[in-house]
DNA sequence: AGAAATCCTATTAAAATAGTAGGATTTATT
DNA sequence: AATAAATCCTACTATTTTAATAGGATTTCT
């Protein structure tokens, strides 16, 4: 039941361009050092979203990436589906498969494996890089770092 | 995202052995056939649910394996967590482990892991081998019909 | 022209997965 | 006592996945 850094990677690149969406593109190379991750291998990564759609690619000198939508139109979900494939414990829950189980007291596992992904989906859908970045606003403030003191 | 076949096998192993809860010992035998599973393999894993003290085992002809628990005192997530390790999308939110993050924005991304986490748990622990066993009742009564997918 | 970037294909080392193989031991039954 | 049925145990292996690396080709800004 592990995420893959893929998907890891993957979220923190797309948070990385939210916070900085509006600005321009923003080079792989920033992203990859702000959030320490090899730059060659997240060329790959964003490579997926970027044929998915969800990040334009910019080329040349002073390209990079921009979100191809606002940061509240994406969330969490669409990210690992494209990086991790579609949500599912096991295969007999995954929507995108059409085999069918023969096996009847399967079921009873089945349902079990339906509710974990349905769990997995309500979080990670309900979750968009907007209250990413809102939320890592709030806990900078939190820590006083832009606050006055009274 | 997705469980090894330990841990649905290892589920479905112990499904099985609360249907016949009660009937004294059941073999392995018994369970790969009925579970469609390599009875050698089965017998790796059920060594582990053996281990962490789920199941008692029971050598000789005419032994086998009994759950060492009612089936309403055992759930999908202490299998679970015996065959696959904590639940935990990733590591930072595992909470076997105890090293820290060092990054700061690395926080918002860990909050949803967590989330995730939690919501598997909440599913996991609240499922009972005694509550398969109704449902798998509650199924065969509503018979006739193919059982359908969720 | 040169630098900064994306784009693309291939390769690879390590780990995890999903089993197999082959026997040693224990115990009920005959 | 012999046999058969079962658990127990260690090791091996083929395949796949993971997590990168390598090495360029192409595009575009300055």
């Amino acid at each position: 039941m592990k995420l893959s850094t893929k998907g890891q990677y993957g979220v923190r690149a797309m948070f990385d361009l939210a916070q900085h969406f509006g600005q321009g593109p923003v080079s792989l190379k920033l992203v990859a050092e702000r959030q320490d991750i090899s730059e060659h291998y997240l060329e790959q990564i964003i490579a997926g979203l970027r044929k998915a759609g969800l990040v334009n690619s910019i080329r040349g000198a002073q390209g990079g990436y921009i979100l191809s939508k606002e940061p509240s139109a994406i969330t969490v979900g669409d990210i690992i589906r494209v990086l991790e494939g579609p949500v599912a414990p096991v295969d007999c829950v995954n929507e995108e498969l059409t085999e069918r189980c023969a096996r009847a007291d399967q079921c009873i596992t089945k349902m079990i494996w339906a509710k974990v992904r349905d769990s997995i989906e309500q979080v990670i859908d309900g979750i968009t890089l907007a209250d990413m970045v809102k939320e890592a606003e709030k806990m900078r403030f939190a820590e006083g770092n832009y606050m006055y003191h009274i």
